[in-house]
DNA sequence: TAGCCTTTGAAGGCC
DNA sequence: GGCCTTCAAAGGCTA
């Protein structure tokens, strides 16, 4: 596997590439208060684009980095922890917004004390980014999820885009594949690699910018770096990156794959994919791929479906999203406005990010991901949005909170237990309900619950679909709560 | 192993 | 404006 071999400021160099976290190794919770930093800037930053925009430039929104830490970035110096758990403040968390697979960061410029005069400290099991950075999602979950080898994926996390627009080094993430990543916010043990990539023409300070600007508005910027990938023996080793690329950090781009019949020595290692067969493909392929942001239901069911599944010893997601389709509509207007408007800022925030983006782009992307996914076994896993600050939207996670004692248990405080329920008789489907008529025709008002609401978050009624077949069964009847209807 | 199933909501295109 | 299609999540099931 060739190095990425350049001048002494090689951005990937081993050396550099040091701290890597002991798989067994357990992670710390996550820190309540850090959270509740995290929703406030996420608030914040819902708010802001729902009202006029303040004359404050961004630069004067960021945070400050420390000084000597930014001054040690600058050098490219790598910034470990050392080999005892450093006792942080909730750094690496769990994204709390789970409707996409991220880990915060929170605040890192209090983490500059702990680093050595190097710039390194002992081996153990993180790398903290030597400068204070307001918030950060690092894509990982499903890259994880399905590594089944004992391997260690790292890729750039930020696109040089990214990097050169927001000013900050591009960071790399090592999953670790052994962990149980299967359930939401099991993500802890993250490592992060901060390269030295900002000496890599990176021109702005580290405090440029603060918000993300959409890929697609901007000129396609060649990662200096590409890929990384480290073994099971944590060795790192650099691959060359993609002829074009610009991968958003949310986004593989298709070209970005195992090449069929290409040997190399980690499964998990993208490749450069062959040429298409047109230039139009390979336009497709680059392009970045931006999932939908969640609409109401959406949320609702990833916030639902673990307790469902819990209650009804049902695994089957046709029957799950049935019974959650009936328990969504026994929801008063209230709770379901709470999804409507999470899911109205979803989409704010969504468009502040991707301005330029339509889901238009995405048709007829679904099947051949799907393809691609089965090709390499992990851009599938690797699509996950990463921009920035994404996380900050979702101040009352659906799925984060799924535990939380205040999360509302409104759908599921049946008092109904799993062995009074009958899960076989689930497994009479009912008749498919098409939704090919009529499904949109109808947009009611939105229970509206503040002023804010915009008449795009408006909640269908039951009537503005096709009225789903009557479910009798326990389990599609809603728990009894005091605020139903 | 690719695609289906199943749900609701949002968005975009077409007429 | 109405209708239609597609996608978003999820994981078991099926051809």
């Amino acid at each position: 596997m060739p190095q990425l071999g350049r001048d002494g400021d090689d951005l990937g160099a081993n050396d550099e590439l040091i701290a890597f976290k002991d798989e067994g190794e357990q992670e710390e919770k996550p820190n309540v208060s850090s959270e509740r930093d995290l929703d406030d800037v996420k608030s914040s930053l819902v708010n802001e684009s729902e009202t006029t925009n303040s004359s404050d430039s961004e630069a004067d929104r960021r945070p400050k980095p420390h000084p000597d830490v930014e001054s040690r970035a600058r050098h490219g110096q790598l910034f470990q922890e050392g080999p005892r758990k450093q006792h942080d403040t909730g750094l690496f968390q769990p994204s709390p917004y789970v409707g996409y697979p991220f880990f915060m960061i929170s605040d890192l410029g209090n983490l500059c004390s702990p680093y050595l005069t190097n710039g390194a400290l002992a081996p153990t099991g993180r790398t903290y980014l030597p400068f204070q950075w307001p918030l950060l999602d690092i894509p990982g979950r499903a890259a994880i999820r399905d590594s089944a080898a004992p391997t260690h994926l790292v890729r750039l996390s930020l696109s040089a885009t990214h990097t050169q627009l927001v000013g900050f080094p591009t960071f790399l993430c090592c999953y670790n594949s052994r962990e149980d990543t299967s359930a939401p916010g099991s993500l802890s043990s993250v490592t992060l690699i901060c390269s030295s990539i900002w000496e890599a023409g990176m021109s702005r300070s580290p405090h440029t910018a603060c918000y993300p600007v959409s890929p697609g508005g901007m000129t396609p910027i060649p990662h200096p770096l590409g890929w990384l990938l480290v073994s099971s023996g944590f060795s790192p080793r650099l691959v060359p990156p993609p002829q074009t690329s610009v991968p958003h950090p949310a986004i593989v781009p298709a070209s970005v794959k195992q090449e069929p019949g290409a040997s190399h020595s980690h499964p998990l290692l993208p490749c450069r994919k062959p040429p298409s067969t047109s230039e139009h493909d390979q336009e497709e392929e680059r392009k970045p791929h931006i999932k939908k942001p969640l609409n109401a239901f959406m949320l609702y069911m990833r916030e639902e479906r673990p307790k469902v599944v819990a209650q009804c010893k049902v695994k089957e997601s046709a029957t799950i999203n049935q019974i959650l389709g009936q328990r969504w509509h026994s929801l008063s207007k209230e709770e379901q406005a709470k999804y409507y408007d999470l899911a109205r800022k979803e989409r704010l925030l969504h468009s502040k990010l991707y301005p330029n983006w339509s889901a238009r782009d995405n048709y007829g992307k679904k099947k051949k991901r799907k393809r691609v996914k089965s090709e390499t076994q992990l851009e599938g896993e690797m699509t996950c949005l990463s921009h920035l600050t994404h996380t900050q939207l979702s101040q009352a996670s659906p799925a984060s909170s799924l535990d939380s004692p205040a999360t509302p248990t409104t759908a599921l405080a049946s008092p109904a237990g799993p062995a009074q329920l009958q899960p076989l008789s689930l497994t009479t489907k009912p008749p498919r309900i098409t939704h090919s008529v009529g499904r949109n025709a109808v947009t009611p008002g939105p229970p509206t619950p503040s002023s804010t609401d915009t008449p795009t978050s408006s909640p269908p009624t039951a009537s503005s679909r096709s009225s789903p077949q009557p479910l009798s069964h326990p389990f599609f009847l809603p728990p009894p709560t005091s605020s139903h209807r």
